[in-house]
DNA sequence: TTACCTGGTTACTTAAAGGTTACTGTTACT
DNA sequence: AGTAACAGTAACCTTTAAGTAACCAGGTAA
């Protein structure tokens, strides 16, 4: 990468781009979500409950309207006796994978460069 | 990319590095601050501040501090008349212009993706 | 009938992020 | 003497994010 000065224009739509993109990864929960989806491609509410520790169904329920909204999961509800709902990584959310792995890897990077290397 | 289970324990360091990623890009300013000296090498506190639109120097020389902390900027203080203070995205923090750029495109993607194709 | 499971919702409270305005100290200009 | 530029700070207030706890509806099983 180097720097490239932005023809006038490009770096608000670049800056935009980042924060729309952002805006569906910040919160406390979000990534962890994502990660539990990308781990059991197919999972239902109580389950999500209690693979992300700490989170509450308000914030769960929350969260996963949300990522609905945002095309990156797919609610599925199941004729079943108590009812039961499937939440599954679209193939588009799942193009968050590499986005993701992009940050794991800085993140990582950062935490050596900030503990001392 | 494929989705792929993690071999126990890979999720959750995997998670930390990404919230570790997340912390130093989070909030209103950061990601538009570091645009800004990735545009113009060096810039002064008063240049940042007109700049970024809408940020106060309260925000200013808070976030710049915390981008400080995480060595993702350098201060330099030059001895001039009222004194003027310098700063640039350290070599390790021009390593955060891949990740962003990443971000990006999907976030490109993402805004299309949302507001019908 | 009472109690429980699932997948939530509602109301209330606390904690964190961000905004506003005013102010400081230094030098220089008029 | 008064005003202005620079790089911030401090005090105070509002808004947003998140946590807690109770509750609900539909069905099941004892």
């Amino acid at each position: 990468m180097t720097i490239k000065k932005c023809p006038d224009g490009e770096c608000k739509k670049q800056i935009m781009a980042v924060h729309d993109a952002m805006d569906v990864l910040t919160g406390k929960w979000k990534i962890s979500i994502i990660a539990v989806l990308c781990y059991h491609n197919k999972r239902r509410f109580s389950d999500i409950l209690k693979d992300v520790k700490g989170i509450s169904n308000k914030m769960l329920s929350k969260e996963l309207k949300e990522m609905e909204q945002n095309k990156l999961i797919k609610r599925t509800v199941l004729d079943t006796q108590p009812v039961t709902v499937h939440y599954e990584l679209t193939e588009y959310g799942q193009k968050l994978q590499s986005v993701i792995k992009n940050l794991s890897d800085w993140g990582i990077e950062h935490r050596k460069e900030i503990m001392g290397k």
